[in-house]
DNA sequence: GATGATTTGTACGTATGTATA
DNA sequence: ATATACATACGTACAAATCAT
């Protein structure tokens, strides 16, 4: 064991953030960095579902102690990322099919609504941002490069939730997304999808600069439903 | 300092429990317990939104370390009941009255979606337990017995959100019912009003039972948003 | 604006509950 | 089924940041 006497902080610098970004204030506790990286590794499918989070563990290879991990693992479990019962280890999320089903039905629901209200609401600004990202989507798709789409794609989404202008139900959209990456990493996988993506999009954009909240949702649901066809690799519990 | 911190009734011993409710597991720890009874607080307005939760106070109150108090008040920051800041003390979550409004919003078109989803799939045993409620609701309003209301009115939703038949989808719309609920108090002071609530779900019952998805959509957020237009006294910030 | 008081953040030890042989 | 090993739950001590004066 490690006679390391060591109670100062860790080697571990100060976060060396790009401080130019006021979305993310970057971390100023051990447990609330922890509880970011934490959420990254799940959502980025590093840490896939069904993995134990073992609190020693964790905290060696953050090099803090117990309490800032157990602090980090409570607030994922209460936003649904890991899956935490008392005296058992935590573990990250691994819902059943029919849960992830339900999710995706959920998140369908929730962008289209964001789409109708973004179609009632957008300022000209905001339309012009949702354009611009979305044309700047269009050379990665048809380049096939699925990472990159999937960023821009992130960006796309996001300038709708912006354009409902309600910071809750964005929350909602965000989170459920969030918690559905990880179930989803396959579904761009060809370009034909990318394509295909790409022309949803357009047609969502469309409706929505001309401020038609019903063709935007059922746009949008359409979108978001040919996402969730394409969610297949799953193995139910 | 006062030695009689007691501002609350202390908190009560844990094995009283009605150990027949499979849908409350009780709390096989303290910060669990915690967690319910603050956020229960919190939620029954015993608390109210800007109060400052002492962790030191906290635990004392409760008979515990600082340790399980923390842990309960982080699940609760990250559900949104409390505002959680580094290096601060919590306080209840004290929304500014446009994020109340979009709560607002997002819960009508979130209880609507339930509607919707449970006037296509809801069995016939649902559809008479939902039948139950509502009928059971009748004389409460009749008598004007706005607190039983309150109470039978949440299983009457919650019927609804069953018969959805989506989990993820429930769990969303009951947080964000909870997450209201402290700035909604005074909705059902008259009467009037409660005849009227249940002549709405008279309706919203009709078109599930008959599988009018469209018209228990519409429906609902009718209803909804009455609920949202009585919505007044809040300070906004 | 500086300094002391108060409160939060973290480390660590021990008790208790769970899982495994 | 009992015992052993191990991970979590909680209490306590101290460090660091915030606040109040």
């Amino acid at each position: 064991m490690a006679k390391n006497g060591v109670t100062m902080r860790p080697p571990a610098a100060p976060p060396a953030e790009t401080a130019g970004e006021p979305g993310v204030p970057a971390p100023r506790t051990h447990a609330e960095r922890l509880r970011l990286q934490l959420a990254d590794d799940i959502v980025s499918g590093e840490l896939a579902p069904g993995v134990v989070l073992d609190e020693m563990e964790l905290a060696r290879r953050f090099q803090v102690s117990r309490t800032p991990v157990r602090e980090a693992i409570r607030q994922l479990g209460a936003s649904g990322l890991v899956d935490v019962r008392p005296h058992r280890s935590a573990v990250v999320a691994r819902p059943s099919r029919g849960q992830v089903l339900g999710m995706f039905e959920a998140l369908r629901e929730l962008e289209a609504l964001c789409a109708g209200f973004a179609a009632e609401r957008m300022t000209k600004p905001e339309q012009a941002e949702l354009l611009r990202v979305h044309r700047s989507l269009k050379p990665v798709a048809k380049a096939g490069d699925s990472q990159r789409y999937h960023e821009i794609n992130e960006q796309f989404h996001a300038a709708i939730w912006v354009g409902a202008h309600n910071v809750y139900l964005a929350k909602l959209t965000t989170e459920t997304r969030a918690r559905i990456t990880p179930f989803s990493r396959a579904q761009f996988r060809n370009m034909g999808r990318l394509a295909k993506s790409h022309a949803e999009h357009e047609a969502v954009v469309a409706a929505i600069c001309k401020g038609q909240s019903a063709e935007a949702v059922a746009l949008m649901k359409a979108h978001i439903g040919y996402v969730h066809d394409a969610y297949v690799g799953y193995r139910p519990e």
